[in-house]
RNA sequence: GCGGGCGUGGUGGAACCGGUAGACACACAGGACUUAAAAUCCUGAGGGGGUAACCCCGUGCGGGUUCGACUCCCGCCGCCCGCACCA
């Protein structure tokens, strides 16, 4: 990831303002939590009174003018692009389309009961549940609503509960808990559908403000949330859908909600429709309804996905390319002035954002009318960074941020890989950058990575003291005795508590040093245990066993190696011998299945299978380089050393992807001019990629039996005949005839007794 | 709570689209080489029973579909991950 360049910045702050310019950016006021010392806002956290404690920080509220990348824009196109991106994992793709959040509803206003606390004559509300209209029985606002801060200007205690929530409200103790708190405002809206129903008016702690508008109507049969509420403040609860089956009489709510399908009842004029065809009535009904000079209702699409904040008040980032004048508002900085630059003499020593304190850093006068202005003292979260650099990586040296041409014939990335950790953050901001640039006309096409590949983590167990301190494992010896395991820290001699398998981390010093590892076994070794074993998308643990066993593949292959050329050596000695070359086809047709396997194992990135498949050939390959295991006739034949030396060369192709440095010097070994690595994949020789004859299982009723080797497209009454002359059928049998006998031609036969 | 995934020997893991479960490796045991050790090579091994040929059981648990199920379906149990008062 390219943080901190010049160049860099230089063309992110140009992209920048083409966003700008677009429309994609927004500049948003909010109140925030603000960690003076950490330099974060934490929306989340808890505030006491704007000041606070988390984790020993002060926290304060704050007053911040924040700027937002317009991602929610591209809400639906990013959603429904999921489905085309078939080769990213499920895993992922699910993690996004959860993350956006869609969900189709109603935006639906409760007239007031007339009242003189409140200016506005109704409330507005969010549903996806416009069907249980009927079952409604309370209204509840969002403690930030502008509506609560209304009411609470003259209802103390009021404003005393929405600083109460505001204390609790999201700290996660209380979400986990669940506890629903309400303040009936003693105001009463009017039912839409029934003449004469009003609804009391809450504010209610489980409500969000940015979420919808901030207000609901609760349904308390038919939501959990809403049930909890209303059992805790004595409202009504009315089923409004009755499961298939169930007596309307006798179909009550105790303490769960029901939330699943049927048919609609206590509602009027929707009773007996189903779940859709009444959100549809209650739309078309309320649409046509005028409220407040309005349609009382209006159907909606409602997104978890917020805009994204980039503003960090954090030395470390590009610089946002903004001026404030007081007089001409904010001015972008111009393409000319490009880059803005960090200043070098920052003082870290205090809390709070460096370029703020800077005592002329921000002094600048304003391009448009000269007089005396501010810079933006922002900065952009880096992840905005890592959103366009596979773009800019195209054409580095380019003067725009792209060179479109460039880019265009460069992307998608093919292959993508990277962490499970990024499948919402980095992924769908570069999913949005790439629209983003397609508008500002940097590139065109919509989707940055067509394949995206997740791969595991290393990881190793963890050691403790009994002191409770983490140590590291290069400070631990461990022996085995039997099937149990002792762990002593090497200096003392003390016992060690071994504990759980985690993710390699600092904090619990379960870390293997890279560097000691290089310069104990090389870098190939290392890479090939990594390779081996465990399937790339899941962890591997790191284990010195598994290392070791490692280092001794990397000695078999040299070994194997010299064993190759000392027999070619004697080529010219070699006598043309006549020979069962039969003899010598388990090793022509293991280097060609090798390469073909290996091949392919790779292309679909199953590294585990394709060392397991290199494994089997080196196996393979060593019962003809030592003259006790090979066949005798063929020791020394031209057709051997030729064999052998196709095999070795195999061989040595096969793991250069994975152990290039032992695969180049082996190649050497072997006399071959250049390097591996440019040389073309070898290839198969198909002719030995299939076999005249082959092995069929034999089962009775399903359990295998024995085994008869018959031609590849073997005739079926052939196949049957020889296996039902098996010793281990004919026994089974009995004599009797089978039932039924199963051949599946080239697979299995089955006899059914 | 919602969503997704996983469960196979002592261990990491194989098994294509329903067709020989345990490839390959690690660890282990026995043997060869060696004065000895290391390294290397050979052999063995899912569990149980049997001198043996062989038999029984076996992919988290319980059912089902099928000639045949690690694989498909239904119901549980356990673990992991993501989101989480989203109306």
């Amino acid at each position: 990831f390219a943080t901190c360049d010049v160049e860099y910045y230089h063309r992110q702050q140009m992209l920048f303002l083409d966003f700008l310019q677009a429309g994609l950016v927004a500049r948003k006021q909010s109140k925030v939590n603000w960690d003076p010392v950490d330099m974060t806002v934490l929306a989340n956290e808890q505030v006491i009174d704007g000041r606070g404690w988390r984790s020993g920080a002060l926290v304060e509220q704050r007053e911040l003018t924040q700027w937002f990348l317009r991602i929610t824009d591209y809400a639906e196109d990013l959603l429904g692009a999921i489905d085309r991106l078939d080769n990213w994992p499920d895993k992922v793709r699910t993690m996004q389309r959860n993350w956006i959040g869609r969900s189709e509803g109603l935006r639906l206003r409760f007239g007031f009961e007339p009242n003189d606390r409140l200016s506005a004559t109704s409330v507005e509300v969010f549903t996806t549940r416009p069907d249980t209209l009927f079952g409604a029985s309370f209204i509840a606002l969002s403690p930030d609503h502008p509506l609560t801060a209304e009411l609470a200007a003259d209802d103390p205690r009021l404003d005393e509960f929405v600083a109460e929530c505001r204390r609790h409200g999201t700290a996660t103790e209380t979400i986990e808990r669940g506890e629903k708190k309400g303040y009936a405002t003693g105001i009463h809206v009017k039912h839409p559908l029934i003449e004469g129903r009003t609804l009391p008016v809450y504010v209610a702690n489980f409500v969000l403000m940015d979420y919808g508008t901030g207000a609901i109507f609760g349904c308390p049969a038919h939501d959990q949330r809403d049930l909890d509420f209303a059992r805790a403040y004595g409202l009504d609860v009315i089923p409004v859908v009755l499961p298939e089956g169930a007596d309307p009489v006798a179909f009550t709510i105790a303490d769960e909600a029901y939330t699943g399908p049927g048919r609609i009842f206590n509602s009027a004029l929707l009773d007996g429709l189903t779940i859709d065809e009444a959100k549809e009535k209650v739309a078309a009904i309320l649409e046509a309804v005028t409220l407040d000079g309005g349609p009382q209702a209006v159907r909606e699409v409602n997104y978890r996905l917020r805009d994204w904040g980039i503003s960090r008040q954090r030395y470390w980032g590009c610089p946002i390319p903004i001026i404030h004048c007081e007089t001409c508002g904010v001015v972008p900085v111009p393409k000319k002035d490009l880059p803005v630059i960090l200043p070098e003499d920052v003082d870290f020593d205090r809390p709070g954002n460096p370029l703020d304190r800077h005592p002329t850093w921000k002094h600048v006068d304003c391009p448009h009318c000269g007089r005396p202005a501010r810079r933006e003292t922002d900065t952009m979260d880096t992840f905005v960074d890592s959103s366009w650099y596979f773009a800019r990586f195209t054409a580095p040296d380019a003067e725009d941020p792209t060179d479109p041409q460039m880019a265009n014939a460069w992307l998608p990335v093919d292959q993508y890989i990277g962490g499970i950790e990024h499948a919402i953050l980095h992924l769908l901001y570069s999913r949005f950058f790439t629209r983003a640039m397609r508008k500002t006309g940097h590139l065109d096409m919509a989707e940055p990575f067509k394949g995206l590949f997740t791969q595991g983590m290393v990881t190793h167990e963890t050691y403790q003291t009994e002191e409770g301190a983490w140590i590291s494992p290069a400070e631990v010896i461990v022996e085995t005795d039997g099937d149990t395991r002792i762990a002593r820290q090497a200096e003392t001699g003390r016992t060690v508590h071994i504990g759980s398998i985690e993710k390699m981390s600092k904090s619990r010093k379960n870390v293997v040093d890279p560097d000691e590892i290089v310069r104990t076994y090389g870098a190939d070794t290392a890479r090939w245990f990594m390779l081996s074993d465990s399937p790339p998308e899941r962890d591997v643990q790191w284990t010195e066993a598994g290392i070791e066993g490692a280092s001794r593949f990397v000695q078999r292959v040299w070994r194997l190696v010299g064993e190759a050329r000392t027999i070619r050596e004697r080529a010219d000695s070699a006598q043309a011998t006549a020979i069962d070359k039969d003899q010598l086809l388990p090793l022509l047709k293991a280097t060609s299945r090798s390469i073909a396997r290996v091949g392919e194992e790779i292309e679909n990135l199953r590294f585990n299978k394709a060392v397991a498949h290199i494994y089997d050939f080196a196996n393979a390959i060593s019962r003809f380089t030592a003259e006790e295991n090979c066949p005798g006739s063929l020791w020394g034949s031209k057709d051997h050393i030729q064999a052998v030396d196709a095999a070795a060369l195999a061989l040595v192709q096969l793991i250069a992807p994975m152990m290039p440095h032992l695969a180049e010097t082996c190649w050497q070994e072997l006399g071959k001019e250049g390097l591996v690595a440019d040389a073309a994949w070898p290839e198969a020789d198909p002719a030995y990629l299939s076999d005249d004859t082959i092995a069929l299982p034999v089962q009775v009723n399903g359990k295998k039996r024995g085994e008869i080797t018959v031609p590849v497209d073997a005739d079926r009454a052939e196949v049957e005949r020889q296996a039902l002359s098996l010793d281990a059928v004919a026994r089974i049998l009995d004599g009797k005839p089978p039932k039924k006998v199963v051949v599946v031609p080239n697979r299995i036969v089955n006899v059914v007794a």
